[in-house]
DNA sequence: GATTTAGATATTTTT
DNA sequence: TATCTAAATC
């Protein structure tokens, strides 16, 4: 490889930095030492991103394979990359080393897995591999898996790994919480059995990657060589390890630069640490900081709520967002609405209401976004945009990969691959029925363990004896049986798409699925559909699994006319024109569970939810809370979230639709006041006596009328006939088969199946 | 070994 | 309310 190019005189970029502002332009030419920029929400963060990585390789300071970008997720990546690639051209091919920090380790690792004691071949495991691994050793270690959960097993672990922990350095206190101490000992068996299994989990590509850097100094200065410039994305959301991962690079130039914003690191529970950010001078001594604070998507109304609240956080490096777009001095700029209601379907109806309202003024549906907390808030929304037959998405929920009927085909097409890989064949050797149940399993893995083979190896001879019988045996010889067939069609050169479609065909998948006639199957048999495609666009099946084992992402949906229903932690990185924010109450929002299990630190966490969940916002943030509020089935009286306290008054137009007076305790039988209300809790605050003042005007919703949608148990069946042709926004067209009694009973069309619906449908 | 039923249990999500 | 798991029965 020839030496780069003379770097450029400073300040020269090779790059055009029209329309960038000068702070921007200096956290794009700053490309020597450790840099940190501190990228509020909205304030054109991903262009200077990519703009610096641009410049850095068109003004010839490296070749796009001497730059190392890391982002979290694949998404980002992809982003990254296509937007880089704009700007630099096919110069940019060689950009090998722009990825997730998982990715990235996944390459490192596979050229040094030997340092490790594992071959380069080894398999990545997902979470559900990891929980059924845990729920083994559990079962081996005599731990009663009732009280300690596979469940709670891999996330301590996970946990661990996260923070850089291998089994030896665990502290003890740490492991007292789980079954009398004997987690350590778990965790040791854990990583005993990856090895054996020639296999990682997640934690494991960035930890391995340590070890290797930290034990072998040729490899690291190899790499220290290779990485001129590191750039880092969302870098509040790293964990110790990354953070070590990226100070053993980062010790060879020293040019390292990271991205993020103190206010919106929303996933410590996921072992994130904001003090990564915090610390950041200190970690990289010289370093310069350079703050982007002018906002181009929000309304100064939007922006004032954001920054109020955020204010009332403590651990954060400090920013002012400030208008800087085309909203700079809008006269007409919404303030933020802040609304209460009697309870969550007065809220959907006033949301959605609000979506019509939007819509009648000529606007799209895409525009808008319902952010919630958490899922179960979402289904209101639903039912109630099914009712008024407005178009829309709900954004996250069960991942393709994850489906169980994904991971079944999956694990067919890994024993292909490999027959050493038993968490694969434990999958599926029953799957469809074959007979053979948990004994026979549990027989076979004791083999396995004594005798340190696969199961694949070891079943053979199993069943030269006695030890299993009748049905079990015939299950399993037919089992052996068809891999090893599939195994030498695939050798003999069956197409990897072909493969796919035998195996599911003859192994009787396909066939259990089509006999199935319940809602599910169909989706189900589509999904495989789906699958084959996903197959077709690699050229090997190897390909393919490598890459699923890292991106367990189809690629994006796309984007219609659709209102978005997401929750905050998916809303990072989008923008909506308007933005409803509901379930505004405490418990729910800041959630419970954060204040009980982190205290302080939680709630400050759940502020920055709140800060996230504003500045997406570009014209109008509507809020909502709620008096009464039924969670699992259970009703609750609730009061207005605190964040609310925290708002500008000045900039926001607050007001209740049904008074505070009104709470239905359903466990206590309270029905009261809201002063006994706020006697009961200690709860008073201004945010509260303004909106109470205020509280006066009745909900309406004229837009509902005139609407030919009916809900059966609201309005009895006089709106459909028997043999009506109807549809269901998630079902589908239908005919009415029955209307007796306050449920409509419906037979759809697609999935050939009769349900009763007790949500909304249109009469076509 | 498979199927049914009762019971408990309940954020946020990426790799 | 909905879903997943474990015991109880076929």
């Amino acid at each position: 490889m020839a030496a780069p190019r003379a770097p450029r005189a400073a300040g020269q970029t090779a790059v055009p930095m029209t329309g960038l502002n000068p702070e921007q332009c200096e956290a794009i030419e700053t490309t020597e030492g450790p840099l940190l920029v501190l990228a509020g929400a909205g304030t054109g963060k991903t262009q200077v991103l990519t703009t610096r990585l641009a410049n850095i390789i068109a003004s010839g300071r490296a070749y796009p394979s001497q730059t190392l970008t890391v982002t979290f997720t694949n998404k980002a990546a992809r982003e990254m990359r296509e937007r880089a690639l704009e700007l630099i051209g096919p110069d940019g091919e060689g950009l090998r080393w722009l990825g997730t920090f998982h990715s990235i380790s996944a390459q490192i690792l596979r050229r040094h897995a030997e340092l490790v004691g594992l071959k380069p071949s080894f398999t990545i495991l997902d979470t559900d591999d990891q929980i059924r691994l845990c729920k083994q050793i559990i079962e081996a270690e005599n731990i009663d898996p009732k009280r300690w959960t596979p469940r709670h097993l891999a996330a301590l672990i996970d946990g661990w790994k996260n923070r850089a922990l291998s089994p030896d350095k665990v502290p003890t206190e740490d492991a007292h919480n789980f079954a009398d101490g004997k987690a350590i000992s778990c965790y040791t068996l854990y990583q005993a059995r990856l090895k054996i299994l020639n296999a990682c989990d997640f934690g494991d590509l960035l930890l391995h990657t340590i070890t290797i850097f930290q034990n072998n100094t040729d490899v690291l200065a190899d790499f220290h060589r290779k990485f001129r410039y590191i750039l880092v994305d969302e870098y509040q959301d790293t964990n110790v390890a990354q953070y070590l991962w990226l100070r053993l690079l980062a010790k060879g130039t020293g040019n390292i630069c990271c991205v993020g914003d103190d206010d919106q690191s929303i996933y410590g529970w996921r072992g994130a640490e904001v003090d990564n950010i915090l610390r950041f001078e200190s970690d990289f001594p010289g370093a310069k900081v350079i703050r982007l604070e002018r906002n181009y998507r929000s309304t100064e109304p939007i922006l004032a709520a954001a920054s109020s609240v955020i204010s009332y956080n403590r651990s954060r490096l400090g920013k002012t967002l400030f208008v800087g777009g085309d909203w700079a001095g809008d006269p007409d700029a919404e303030k933020v609405k802040v609304r209460g209601l009697w309870d969550g379907d007065a809220e959907a109806r006033m949301v959605c209401d609000d979506i019509e309202a939007w819509a009648a003024k000529g606007r799209s549906y895409a525009e808008c976004a319902i952010l919630v907390r958490a899922s179960w808030q979402m289904r209101q929304f639903e039912e109630r945009l099914i009712m008024l037959g407005i178009p829309y998405q709900v954004i996250g929920g069960p991942r393709f990969f994850e489906r169980a009927e994904i991971r079944d085909a999956m694990a067919y097409l890994r024993l292909i691959r490999s027959t050493d890989d038993d968490l694969a064949f434990e999958r599926v050797v029953n799957q469809p029925k074959r007979g053979v149940g948990a004994t026979t399993l549990q027989k076979l893995q004791q083999y396995a363990r004594d005798d340190g083979r696969s199961l694949f190896t070891l079943v053979p001879m199993i069943l030269q004896t006695d030890e299993v019988k009748g049905p079990a045996k015939r299950g399993l010889t037919r089992f052996i049986d068809q891999i090893n067939h599939w195994r030498s069609q695939y050798a003999n050169g069956l197409g990897h798409v072909e493969l796919v479609q035998t195996i599911l065909d003859e192994s009787g998948y396909t066939d259990l699925l089509q006999k199935d006639r319940s809602p599910q199957a169909q989706t189900r048999l589509d999904n495989l559909k789906e699958l084959v495609n996903a197959i077709d666009e690699f050229d090997s099946l190897e390909g393919f699994l490598s890459h699923v084992e890292l991106v367990m992402d189809v690629s994006t949906q796309s984007v219609g006319e659709e209102v978005q229903i997401l929750t905050l932690h998916g809303a990072k990185g989008l923008e909506w024109p308007l933005v409803f924010l509901p379930g505004w109450e405490e418990e729910v929002f800041p959630s419970r569970r954060s204040l009980d299990e982190s205290g302080k630190k939680g709630l400050e966490e759940e502020r920055r939810l709140a800060y996230v969940g504003l500045t997406r916002a570009r014209e109008a943030a509507r809020i909502s809370f709620v008096a009464n509020r039924q969670i699992f089935g259970r009703w609750q009286s609730v009061l207005p979230s605190r964040f609310i306290d925290e708002l500008p008054p000045e900039h926001v137009d607050a007001q209740s639709d049904t008074g505070y007076n009104s709470v239905i305790d359903q466990d206590n039988g309270f029905q009261g006041d809201i002063e006994d209300l706020g006697a009961r809790s200690d709860y008073s605050s201004p945010g509260w006596r303004r909106l109470k003042e205020n509280a006066s005007q009745p909900v309406s919703s004229p837009i509902l009328e005139g609407k030919a949608v009916l809900l059966a148990a609201e309005t009895g069946h006089s709106g459909f006939k028997l043999g009506q042709r109807v549809f269901h926004q998630k079902f589908g067209y239908g005919k009415v088969v029955d209307a007796n009694g306050t449920k409509l009973s419906v037979a759809f069309e697609k999935a050939g199946i009769k349900k009763v619906i007790s949500t909304f449908i249109k009469p076509v």
